[in-house]
DNA sequence: TCAGAATACGAATAATCATTCGCATTCGCT
DNA sequence: AGCGAATGCGAATGATTATTCGTATTCTGA
């Protein structure tokens, strides 16, 4: 049929008996499976079903529709990258650039690590970034982000902790999706990673003292 | 039907009468219109014919398939990106920094003033991103970045020079890409431009000085 | 004015897919 | 063993859509 326009997203029912759970988990393996080797195109609930080995009448008793499926996996993907995020950034053992020039390579690394689940479910992504679940979980990553700002900025106002944040917690994300849609070596990866810790590290240190734009 | 898995997607005729000339430009406008007041996953040939008042059989003569519609719109974008940046990079009158906080200042404006096409387009991306017409269309800029990085890094070798122009180049579309994603004000983008340039600027000046990596 | 080429048309074709629902199977429990 | 609830099934349904092709209209040059 066609596109579902507008539809709850959370779970349709709890798995209650343990066949229900297994079940659920084989279909976010198969969702997985099927987003890496055939894209994101050809991820349909059908073939999802088959993959897992189960029929699509039961997809549908656990996920309300093909969004729920793909949500569901940048859900968890989310809660990775904030947990990641939250223990290099708030490591207070080490120096402030250390902790972020860490938090860089970690994140490349990773986003690296798992590419093509990436980059399909971000072509994927029109089809469940509307959902208003969606904007809740990215607010965690901001937080300790600002925290971050207010340490190593100590100068500086509200609102420029905001941008620096945001500027930096984008251009790693999003630099990081683009970076990663090409497969690339160990080697490149750090050496990119560093080069954009090194940005980093510049905007913060020059950020501190008086502004002395347009500099050549 | 089914999504065109493979095809080409140069013209399939060119306009020889002005009547078929006018309908291509009908079908182009028409496409934009589509693309932003329904969004990518309402985009079909079906309604971009309508549209346009013409019916699909003669957009099928000038455009072998829907991919082609929305790459030659994508491919108008780079070339006007393109030239916006070759004018202000190549511009040795003024200072090389001050360029490139031009160029940012350019860009980012010019991403949202085109927001509502753009954001369509990117979701449609998956559809015309394989095409290998879409390949060539980026190296120009990528030359242009990189004769700016060999003017402002004159110490650095040939592989920083690429790898400080890949950087920049990339965190400026994929960032502007997102920052657009939302409706900004006028005093909202210069700021957040202002914060993007300070950044690259950082990052530019310090690249030319000894390495001194782990600062904190 | 007329022939042939170029254009335009749009109903028909052929796929694909999300989702439902009536029925079958299995579980948990007594 | 046996009952009701939970779970699982998958053919059928109803939409949507890309693309084609036979036919009709318009143009161009002589």
């Amino acid at each position: 049929m066609a596109p579902a326009r507008k539809a709850p997203i959370s779970p349709r029912k709890l798995p209650q008996q343990a066949r229900s759970a297994d079940l659920v988990a084989a279909i976010l393996q198969a969702a997985v499976q099927v987003l890496t080797k055939e894209g994101a195109q050809r991820f349909t609930t059908a073939r999802v079903a088959e993959k897992a080995g189960v029929s699509v009448g039961s997809l549908y008793q656990y996920f309300p529709n093909k969004a729920a499926i793909l949500f569901r996996l940048q859900s968890d993907e989310w809660q990775q990258t904030t947990e990641l995020l939250h223990g290099i950034l708030e490591d207070t053992r080490r120096p402030p650039l250390t902790r972020l020039r860490a938090l860089v390579h970690a994140f490349l690394q990773s986003e690296c690590d798992e590419a093509a689940v990436r980059g399909a479910l971000d072509d994927a992504a029109p089809l469940y970034r509307d959902a208003p679940e969606a904007r809740r979980a990215k607010t965690s990553g901001r937080r300790a982000m600002l925290a971050f700002m207010r340490e190593v900025l100590p100068g500086a106002g509200e609102a420029e902790h905001a941008r620096a944040a945001d500027l930096i917690k984008t251009t790693l994300s999003q630099v990081g999706k683009h970076f990663s849609e090409t497969p690339r070596s160990r080697a490149e990866i750090s050496a990119y990673a560093d080069a954009m810790a090194d940005m980093f590290c510049a905007y913060l240190s020059t950020a501190n003292k008086p502004h002395r734009r347009k500099a050549g």
